[in-house]
RNA sequence: GGAGGGGUGGGUGAGUGGCUGAAACCACAGGUUUGCUAAACCUGCGUACCUUUUAUAGGGUACCGAGGGUUCGAAUCCCUCCUCCUCCGCCA
């Protein structure tokens, strides 16, 4: 949710971005500013007769205790045409304030100057490719065939007890799994995040708070009868956890990691892009949470990228880096990065992680604000998250990838000492 | 699931219908004093919004878990919900 004040003093560079993101309409500038006025408009006459209403309620109670009935009593009748005013205008405030509150939901995050004009994924700019590619003298092959050869993965009884794209991870399949979770997870210690084991449902203020709801509820599995909704990221447990808090600067910038499953319902899709270990319902995940001062939020990007990149790098993954255009980031965020890595065996780039700034974005929803020293009032902060990483891609690379031609999978060394093994061989 | 008791500002915690946006203490910030540290004393110190011939300023409104109700007037009374605690039941 960006501020009104800002989008009352920057009506047409809000308007560019609805365009540029081509996330809807323009003109929801113009209702929103059309309904501020209406609101405030509503909001002072409110008020007045509020104020007409307790000054009344206050002459009442002193000329009771005075013993002065009578004017007591005209006061009291005045007191009551007044708040047959009063609930007219609190009415029409309300639902000002709801359709302002509603219009404001409807209108994105405006993309940081740096981040390419665009609409299409072809638009996004390749920032920045990392190799080694493997090198084979044989075809290699995707790694579903992999995974059935090494039965490390068992599809078909996934879909027989819970539906496509919820697979059974099986023997040194599940074990490889719990590996890179550890893996990850260390790592993002030791780069200074702090762990954080997150509930795997929210509540619908939460979904809100980052941006799910409105509109993306069909992405996400709700249990209706308790009103909560599966979480699709760790994303949205973790940046809620501070959730209507004022924060102390001296405690910024926070940091933390999470693994959870992630479920998604990802309705539509089909064809090549969903075999295998391409897209699942659910999948696991550890995602990287920052939370930080303004001027700092453009650094913490660069940063959880580097932490991301560097995990690639130590699992020898070729990938690259995607800078995503205006069209093709999201509602949310103001700038994005995708990591993509290098899939041998079906020859395409699968994405393994997205990173991201949202600016005040988030924090305005949550109301995450923070106290400094040089300002008066409570500035809302920063929020950035981004995956670090996110498992099936990541196996179904590194089986490809590092294939050998007796069939067997070698284990990159910074995994060794997790999985127990230098090759991954059948369960 | 059953019974009972709570939710007040950064924290502890007063407050049972008007004098309470809220005592007191702690924490925090500024100042005075003392040779440093410490202590003492003084002052300040919630949030959001509206508004004022634009202000490190004034005026106003709302907020004491959330929402509704009673009343001229609600932190205070009533209802619903959320949440925490204690006991019982169930249970990995």
């Amino acid at each position: 949710m960006l501020d009104l004040q800002f989008i009352r003093e920057n009506a047409d560079t809000v308007r560019n971005a609805i365009i540029n993101k081509a996330t809807g309409s323009p003109t929801l500038v113009d209702k929103v500013l059309e309904l501020d006025e209406l609101w405030r408009k509503t909001t002072t006459e409110l008020q007045e007769v509020q104020t007409a209403a307790n000054a009344e309620a206050k002459k009442i109670g002193e000329w009771m205790k005075l013993g002065l009935k009578d004017q007591a009593q005209a006061a009291i009748a005045e007191s009551g045409r007044l708040k047959v005013a009063l609930k007219d205008l609190e009415d029409s405030q309300r639902i000002a304030a709801e359709s302002l509150e509603n219009t404001l939901l409807e209108i994105p995050n405006v993309p940081h100057p740096s981040v390419p004009l665009g609409k299409l994924p072809s638009d996004n700019v390749v920032a920045f490719e990392h190799g080694p590619f493997p090198a084979f003298t044989f075809a290699p092959l995707p790694h579903w065939e992999l995974l059935e050869r090494h039965d490390l993965v068992d599809f078909d009884r996934g879909s027989k007890v819970s539906g496509a794209g919820f697979p059974f991870y099986k023997g040194a399949g599940a074990r490889f799994q719990r590996a890179l979770i550890n893996f990850f997870l260390d790592q993002a210690v030791e780069n200074g995040y702090v762990e954080m084991g997150a509930p795997l449902v929210v509540n619908e203020d939460s979904a809100r708070g980052t941006g799910q709801l409105p509109d993306k509820e069909d992405l996400m599995y709700e249990a209706v009868r308790d009103g909560l909704y599966l979480i699709p990221t760790a994303e949205v447990p973790v940046t809620n956890y501070h959730r209507d808090e004022i924060l102390l600067e001296s405690d910024l910038p926070i940091k933390y990691c999470a693994y959870t499953p992630c479920f998604r319902r990802e309705a539509g899709s089909y064809g090549k892009d969903v075999r295998g270990l391409n897209r699942l319902h659910q999948f696991d995940k550890i995602e990287l949470v920052h939370f930080v001062r303004p001027e700092d939020s453009y650094q913490a990007l660069e940063e959880l990228r580097a932490h991301a990149e560097g995990l690639l790098q130590k699992l020898g993954l070729p990938y690259r880096r995607l800078l995503m255009c205006t069209g093709d980031m999201g509602f949310t965020q103001s700038k994005k990065y995708d990591l993509e890595v290098w899939s041998a065996g079906q020859e395409r780039w699968l994405e393994v992680s997205s990173i991201s700034n949202f600016e005040t974005f988030q924090a305005r929803r949550m109301k995450i604000r923070y106290r400094s020293k040089t300002d008066a009032k409570p500035q809302i902060i920063h929020t950035l998250n981004g995956s670090g990483l996110a498992l099936p891609r990541i196996v179904a690379a590194l089986l490809e990838n590092n294939q050998k031609s007796d069939g067997s999978i070698a284990i990159p060394e910074a995994l060794r000492s997790y999985f127990g093994s230098d090759t991954l061989i059948s369960a």
